[in-house]
DNA sequence: CTGTTAGCGCTTTCAA
DNA sequence: TTGAAAGCGCTAACAG
């Protein structure tokens, strides 16, 4: 291996000299430069990160961590986006990805804590949000730098994260359907322990409220994210005495889910009943009916995330702890419109 | 920061010693290393990964390749579920994914130059095998371990890859199309340059052959993958004078688009035509009609390169270059049986 | 503008 | 069973 030293001893100058023509130093002559330069070329070196990364005390690393993927959820093309995202800043700042998928909370817990005591990570990005979350705390309490993609629940003045206005969202495309005339809309929501669930909810109520319309218990329904695509849901909607005519659904993907198992049952989308969900993923414009879903910028979502921990990371103050990333809504063709 | 000298200095006894205790070294008084334990309890001591893999000369971290982010294949869960039996190896031996995610090729180049060139990772695991992929090139000439999800066109007998045998798979569901009486079967599949196009498509041609079908040219169509969704795959085959009965189609993702495009024309599929794919995604289960296709078992993919790469990393021998995983055919709705 | 020196935190001979 | 010492490859004062 060649080394610095090799280096050195090849230009008859120091190490610490070509360590700086490494970083490219404005005081060293444009002379010596080239000559190392060539040394370099000519031996073939290349600095060694992980020396550099001791000496430095920063690796320019970050960890991702994926939700558990014990259940299907990280086939959500969700993450592969937000992955896209975070990975095109951090490029072009140098940056790397260390990626965690633990099946369990507790390979994950394990994992941060390697990373993080290990110090083989500047920061962490957590790519969801869960209520009572171990590794949130323990992110808190070591006091490493850290952003969440969602909303925390606790503690959201201090953590900083990227989110959307889910509330909003969920409003907005509540009140869509409202205009076109749907009046019994339910609401299906992944996990109800994710907190863009619970927020899309919210904003699904508001919108309700505010045309009184009443908010009936038994339209909203939970579905475990991506299980049995959305069975249960659907059997649970048509058991109702007065059927809705439109749905809300928290994710691209349980829409999916939803719409084969409603078309089964011999209801059409929007003909029978209108569908309206959020994320807009590559599928929702290629199946049938194309969705008309919330576009939340999942890229978006991924890059604002990536320059906020670096920024932490480089201890630069951020000027606010949440980070809003607009929405708008993609219309399409699950929802029947007023004539 | 506490250190291994900080440790030391507590418990009065040598760095050296601390660390035989990090390593559990059997030579170590049970009697002291229990005391370096307390030690380090208290003193809340974490070995510096970044210190370690300096002097051991390795990172117990492995580079994974995704292909080109800019189009939209990342968004297929098959990666997500590579990633996800990569990963659950690498937590068993404590091995780390470095990802990387490049919008082109380029940048995917310079960042596994960064990686290797760096010594920063001591492996890489490519997702995707092209057709004269300079990053293929890259690893061969620096000898650097790799291991190919998919098969190298050239260097078969060299590189090391993890790989279903497409070709097979490609006849099995061709052949089985064929058992229930389609006999004008059409090819659509994702970009030539991918192998794993390129073997399906020669199982395909094979099948029909030992049929006796005559292969025919304007059958076999390639669309971008994830670009529009199938369009004008699907348009072509309309345009043919004699239209196919069924299609076998490389990729499950193509599948939903493809489907979504005839609905449009009003065929309906098992109905007017039959269709099969690959990789038995989530996906494939929850839309309508439910694919017949063929499950690769795609997490066993992710979990054999986990193996075969800490192997080579290991430099234990691997026996054999070619690594199969087997593949089956899912049975669902998407193809009209034989009465 | 460049060299000398001292470490970053750890492992690992070698010696005791 | 343990310690002393060297060194992994690099950066960063400090000195000149």
């Amino acid at each position: 291996m060649v080394t610095i030293k090799d280096i050195a001893k090849a230009t008859g100058c120091s190490p610490s000299t070509v360590s700086r023509v490494i970083a490219n130093n404005s005081r060293i002559s444009e002379k010596t430069k080239q000559k190392v330069r060539k040394a370099m070329q000519d031996l073939g070196y290349h600095p060694n990160l992980t020396a550099r990364n001791l000496v430095v005390q920063s690796t320019k690393t970050i960890g991702v961590i994926m939700p558990s993927s014990a259940d299907k959820s990280l086939q959500n093309p969700f993450f592969a986006e937000v992955l896209r995202g975070i990975g095109s800043y951090f490029h072009q700042e140098q940056f790397s990805i260390l990626l965690s998928t633990g099946q369990t909370e507790q390979e994950k817990f394990k994992e941060v804590e390697r990373m993080v005591l290990g110090k083989y990570v500047d920061g962490i990005i957590l790519l969801y949000s869960r209520l009572n979350d171990p590794i949130i705390d323990f992110l808190k309490e070591k006091d490493f730098p850290f952003v969440i993609v969602g909303k925390p629940l606790e503690y959201k003045n201090e953590i900083v994260h990227v989110d959307n206005d889910n509330i909003k969202a969920g409003k907005d495309i509540t009140a869509y359907l409202i205009e076109n005339g749907h009046r019994r809309i339910s609401f299906i929501g992944g996990a109800a322990d994710l907190v863009v669930t619970i927020d899309r909810q919210k904003g699904y109520e508001m919108a309700l409220k505010e045309a009184a319309i009443p908010v009936l218990k038994e339209y909203a329904l939970h579905t475990e994210f991506l299980k049995s695509g959305g069975r249960e849901a659907v059997e649970q909607i048509l058991k109702l005495e007065v059927k809705p005519d439109a749905i809300v659904v928290s994710d691209d993907l349980i829409s999916v889910g939803v719409i084969s198992m409603l078309e089964e049952y011999g209801l059409k989308v929007p003909e029978d009943i209108s569908l309206a969900s959020f994320n807009n993923i590559y599928f929702s414009e290629i199946i049938k009916p194309a969705l008309t879903t919330v576009d939340i910028q999942i890229y978006q979502l991924g890059v604002e995330s990536a320059k906020a921990i670096i920024k932490m990371c480089m201890n630069q103050k951020l000027t606010k702890k949440r980070i809003i990333i607009p929405h708008d809504i993609v219309y399409r063709e699950s929802v029947r419109l007023k004539k």
